[in-house]
DNA sequence: AACAAGGAGGCACAAACATGCAACGAAATA
DNA sequence: TATTTCGTTGCATGTTTGTGCCTCCTTGTT
């Protein structure tokens, strides 16, 4: 990757997410942290981003118009998608669905990673052009533009001549005895073929969805390999625990 | 090869790739590294190209992401898409493939258009997003960086199950005597396909594919029941009308 | 105040670069 | 035909740039 370049992306991820920590970068753009450091320097001698202790912040205005601009990125979401990143190694075969969540883990995916990827999010795919050692496979379907991801018997009928070493869930709604569950139908039908076919499942969820239950179960909690979290009470994490789950919280 | 003509190759991968590296393009273009940097230093004092340690980089356009990457807006193939709309109907069936020119045809599809899209290529189908009343239907596939669009065996399967009112193909090369081509087979044999299964074929092509030419060919011209072009000399105009095309100029 | 995390500056090495020079072929000239 | 001239190319040379690692210093946190 050429310096310009690298120091271009880390504008636009400094525009997007309003601050950058320069480790994180270190991971994303799969380089050295002193070669950050340099970058970052020279980016703040230019006047185009505020250079900080242990990082960097966006220049101009921290004013955020909520109304107009709706901000995607989301510091919770992103320290979930950073903790989720240890379970994610060369080589692997990851199955990835729709969700902002899993979105952001996908930016924060190290640029030098090598797998593969398969997901049935037109978004997902996109967020991966740059990775040059991920081969991609899109699943077809028709496309449910709320959430963004391919959906339908093509998509169930594909799914059935693969597998995956990792599927990393987007969840809707989650409660310790009910379940995993989601109000379409459609979509809790694929994404419990995608368990099935996946030898470990991973999951991210914001506090607000924990202890939520929708229409359509999905399938129950045990089948989660890792649930990462924001800080939980012990006792929820008990009951996640006895279960046999890895409850990953950001503590 | 003369030099004046490895010249033009270098800008024409500089503006299709958005980027080049200075090893690479010895190799692609079989010559010594001391050779290409003298060309790109020529280039660069011409103000063609923008000229970065190890390499050189598009000018104008700051490199960014496939996913945030907004062609300079081109009023050329606005106005190609603009011819294009007549021929769309409410409760069509399109297939529509990838290009920058498609993906501006599609930016400009009235809100209120009812019908079916299907489609190979994610940013086609996420420029839908917001048509509360047309279908998307996603192929899917191996997801060919370069071009955004998935391909392989499993495309050419699903295509089989398929049909179209109207084929919108995104064209590289096309030559009245020689037909489209393309530079990678794996492109040409979905075009054919999706070409096979369509009722109509529409495409637009600005002047400077006009009469070139590459190694995989896609099908003979005649295939075509639309071709919109720029302007055009009228000679070149009977050439294609002459096989039962209609072609429309932007006169 | 103590300690860990982040940062500055120097060093080292490889990759990329500029420059001068010689070889080569094409066109022009004797 | 033989020779000259000239533009282009590849190679050898020393130089510069980019990057990672190391050491020592600074900052923020508890």
């Amino acid at each position: 990757m050429l310096k310009q370049e690298r120091q271009q992306t880390i504008i636009d991820i400094v525009n997007e997410e309003h601050k950058v920590i320069a480790s994180d970068l270190s991971r994303r753009l799969s380089v050295s942290e002193d070669t950050i450091r340099r970058d970052l320097k020279e980016l703040d001698s230019q006047g185009v981003i505020k250079r900080v202790h242990s990082g960097a912040l966006r220049k101009g205005p921290p004013v955020q118009d909520f109304s107009t601009r709706q901000e995607i990125y989301n510091e919770t979401k992103s320290n979930l998608a950073n903790k989720a990143l240890q379970y994610i190694e060369d080589d692997m075969v990851l199955l990835i669905d729709g969700g902002t969540t899993n979105l952001q883990l996908v930016h924060q995916l190290p640029l030098s990673l090598k797998g593969t990827v398969i997901t049935n999010s037109p978004p997902i795919a996109m967020a991966l052009s740059n990775h040059n050692d991920i081969e991609v496979i899109m699943i077809g379907g028709t496309l449910f533009k709320q959430s963004m991801v391919n959906l339908g018997i093509d998509t169930y009928e594909a799914l059935n001549s693969m597998r995956a070493d990792l599927y990393i869930m987007g969840i809707y709604n989650i409660d310790p005895e009910i379940g995993i569950s989601i109000p379409r139908s459609s979509e809790a039908l694929i994404k419990r073929k995608m368990a099935s076919i996946s030898t470990e499942v991973l999951s991210m969820v914001t506090n607000d969805k924990l202890d939520t239950v929708s229409n359509h179960i999905v399938c129950p909690t045990d089948h989660l390999t890792y649930l990462i979290t924001e800080n939980v009470h012990p006792e929820i994490k008990r009951l996640y625990e006895k279960q046999g789950i890895d409850i990953i919280d950001h503590a």
